[in-house]
RNA sequence: AGGGGUGUCGCCAAGUGGUAAGGCAGCGGAUUUUGAUUCCGCCAUUCCUAGGUUCAAAUCCUAGCUCCCCUGCCA
């Protein structure tokens, strides 16, 4: 609806629109470019949505663009696989960076020039001592750092070895490029920070040209001031890498010096977002894959039926601010529930089904009615239902001893079955074990469409299938996979919600069976559905995106346990 | 005396010296052919604490405290 693109598209300000504002108009800048700089070494997550809205978001509302940059500086981290599905995740969220794919990689000449100048300046060193020795060197919290003893080597030496570490005439390990700051410094960033080290990894881009690879700190301020970047957005963690990065731009003849603003990443109550642990989900078989329903990653979440819409709606309105927090899982799924409202097509599908049986309904008649695809949405048109003498409704929608306020069937207590007609149930038929097989009932002709005459009140209106149409399909329902939140001194293996899958067979309408993966529905006083990949003509898979409100599930809560 | 951040309702979060927005959750109630949606009402005399400045402080000053991040040749 547009009121709602609308309402997506009324950004609140935020600190970091502030400083843009006042880069504006100060006319330090006359345009904004900023940058999504993700590393090609795993699957984007709900985490990253809020770095990616930011970003393109600032640069859509500021009519300036946002760059697409892998920060594949690590070759023995990255793939091409991550390469690909991360541009696929961006456009599903709903982002376009037009022209402006960039990779580090593709400035690894320049890097190099920029380190052969900052040796010639004296600012930058080539340290023969080990990883073990630089540790040592470089102190501690408490303690300062001291020299070492390679600092001071002349400038001509640099140059000399710096290129044959280029060359690959050493060893991984045995020598590496560091800027030459302050060993004393209280930020643990300025002691000398590593440059380039020495990887003989096959890059996914650059193949075997390189020896040598520069660090995130040298390779990521660099690259962003050879693509024009104004405001460059990184979390939290990086605050103390400013310095850092400022301290590159100033000392070597760029092309612009951005800003680092830092900002706080987004977490969420009962799920972990880290490649370590997603790793061993999916490893030690806990989910079925990266995009299994349950994961955090935009993937899982898009396979679960969460709309691209809902995940924007939730980055806008959790804000950006710098204080660490953790949002509410119940935020995400209030954004995800309204948005399915205003756009899931309505059918009826009855997970755990009981025979009801309408006595005085002729045998083999049906009849068709026109059910409505989303009362939110007239557009959205109707589809025919089918209904006859023998359907399936909800076994928890009938009780046989009602507690008072139970609107739904019981014995003798009068029903409407949605869009169709009132029923009343007169026996309940049992097998030899007690349990009910079936509801006897019968209908009120006059009630057709859903309505008397005589106005008579009827509280319930139960959702049902037509035995004879119902079509099975195979139900997921998930839970998440932490019932609570997580508990990191613990291994979160021992915490997981072992219930978190639960498959079960249901009758869905006719109309269902047509559906596409990723479709999008609401199963009638069930809950979202989203039709799974697995599907399979005539057999239809659906997972449950998320339930409805249930206002009588939490009434029966309160009354259980009253404090 | 390491350094850098942060602290406003259960969870996010506005607020930038003029007397505490909004959303989520929760709680009441109305409407309802989804116990959904929608609607209406309630929900911080108080802003980490203690002092101080001021006619006036969440906002300014002082001193504490909390939590987070930093000792990869990861990003």
């Amino acid at each position: 609806m547009t009121e709602h693109a609308s309402a997506e598209a009324e950004t609140h300000t935020h600190f970091i629109h502030e400083i843009i504002n006042g880069d504006l108009a100060s006319g330090k800048h006359t345009t904004v470019i900023t940058r999504f700089p993700p590393e090609p070494n795993g699957y984007l997550h709900i985490g990253h949505a809020k770095s990616i809205c930011l970003n393109f978001g600032t640069a859509v509302k500021y009519g300036g663009r946002c760059h697409l940059r892998f920060d594949d500086t690590n070759p023995a981290k990255e793939e091409v696989e991550y390469v690909e599905s991360i541009q696929e995740d961006i456009r599903w969220l709903g982002f376009d960076w037009g022209d402006h794919l960039y990779f580090a990689s593709d400035y690894f000449q320049p890097l190099y020039d920029y380190a052969v100048s900052l040796i010639k300046q004296g600012k930058a060193y080539v340290d023969d001592l080990t990883p073990e020795q630089i540790r040592e060197y470089r102190g501690n919290l408490k303690q300062p750092g001291k020299n070492s003893p390679f600092r001071e080597r002349p400038i001509a030496e640099n140059l000399d070895l710096f290129e044959r570490m280029k060359n690959g005439e050493f060893d991984e390990g045995s020598r590496i490029l560091r800027a030459k700051i302050d060993m004393a410094s209280p930020n643990m960033n300025l002691r000398d920070p590593a440059i380039y080290r020495i990887k003989k990894a096959h890059h996914h881009r650059t193949g075997d040209t390189w020896n040598i690879y520069p660090m995130y700190d040298y390779a990521h301020g660099l690259s962003d001031a050879i693509e024009g970047i104004t405001h460059s957005i990184c979390t939290l963690e990086f605050e103390d890498h400013r310095p850092l990065y400022d301290w590159f731009l100033d000392n070597l003849d760029v092309p612009c010096h951005p800003q680092q603003i830092e900002f706080a990443r987004l977490n969420l109550t009962q799920t972990i977002m880290s490649k370590r642990y997603f790793l061993r989900l999916v490893n030690e078989g806990h989910v079925s894959g990266w995009d299994d329903p349950r994961m955090p990653t935009l993937r899982g979440m898009r396979r679960r039926g969460y709309p691209a819409a809902a995940l924007r709606t939730l980055c806008e309105k959790v804000g950006v601010a710098k204080s660490n927090s953790i949002v509410e899982l119940a935020f995400l799924e209030s954004c995800v529930r309204d948005q399915l409202n205003q756009t899931a097509l309505r059918r009826m599908a009855v997970l755990d089904p009981i025979k009801l049986v309408i006595t005085n309904y002729p045998e083999g008649q049906f009849e068709t009615f026109e059910a409505d695809n989303n009362p939110e949405d007239p557009e959205a048109g109707t589809r025919p239902v089918l209904f006859g003498r023998e359907l399936y409704i909800e076994r928890s929608d009938f009780m046989e001893v009602p507690p008072k306020k139970f609107f739904r069937l019981a014995p003798g207590q009068e029903v409407r079955l949605k869009h169709t007609y009132y029923v009343t149930c007169q026996e309940v038929v049992k097998d030899e074990n007690g349990e009910i097989v079936e509801l006897r009932c019968s209908y009120d002709p006059l009630s057709r469409g859903g309505g008397t005459e005589d106005g008579r009140k009827v509280r319930g209106t139960l959702h049902w299938v037509s035995a004879a149409h119902a079509q099975p399909a195979e139900v997921r329902l998930y839970e998440p996979l932490f019932p609570e939140n997580p508990d990191s001194e613990k291994d979160f293996a021992e915490q997981l919600n072992p219930n978190s899958l639960k498959t079960i067979q249901a009758w869905v309408e006719p109309a269902l069976a047509e559906g596409q993966p990723g479709d999008l529905f609401q199963f009638l006083r069930n809950g979202y559905f989203c039709m799974d990949a697995d599907s399979e003509p005539g057999k239809p898979v659906f997972n449950r995106t998320i339930g409805l409100v249930d206002s009588w599930a939490k009434m029966q809560k309160n009354q259980g346990s009253p404090a």
